[in-house]
DNA sequence: CGGCAATATTCCCGTTCGGGAATATGGATA
DNA sequence: TATCCATATTCCCGAACGGGAATATTGCCG
């Protein structure tokens, strides 16, 4: 999936999530964050903190890479 | 390349940057931030906003892809 | 339809992001 | 060595992130 912007990112990170049938609240602990942020991160909020999202993807057991347009 | 954190993220950015021989200042005046982002998101910097890091991606004609570590 | 689980919203609050300017530092070249 | 350009650091400050709790809303299933 492309990710162009943090809508596309947090759709993304919730079809992860869903795929892998863990609540949003069961994600937060999982990564040791709150659950106000995967709310807010799924939702496409664009001031959400690069690394904490980061961190995300890698609790999902997902990474990104880079490619040209 | 692979993007596992903000270090990583930010190198990739530099790398692009370069590649295209554009400064810092010629990038934050071409997407619409300020110098001093520019900088920290390229070192790395884990609370950078996510949507302004993505915004800056698509300025250096790059996008990101999702895939299953 | 009622009940329950999941998600979203709101609140409080301490910490900090980032714009932009000024200045310090680093690297390359003549 | 001096100069110049690029990058990094520091400063001020208003806006806002996100933890965690409480509460409201939504969706699903029996």
């Amino acid at each position: 999936m492309d990710i162009m912007d943090s809508k596309s990112l947090g759709e993304a990170i919730r079809m992860a999530r869903k795929r892998l049938k863990v609540t949003q609240k069961d994600l937060a602990l999982a990564s040791g964050t709150g659950l106000r942020f995967i709310i807010e991160l799924e939702r496409g909020k664009p001031t959400c903190h690069l690394g904490k999202a980061l961190g995300i993807l890698q609790a999902l057991g997902l990474r990104l890479k880079v490619v040209e347009s």
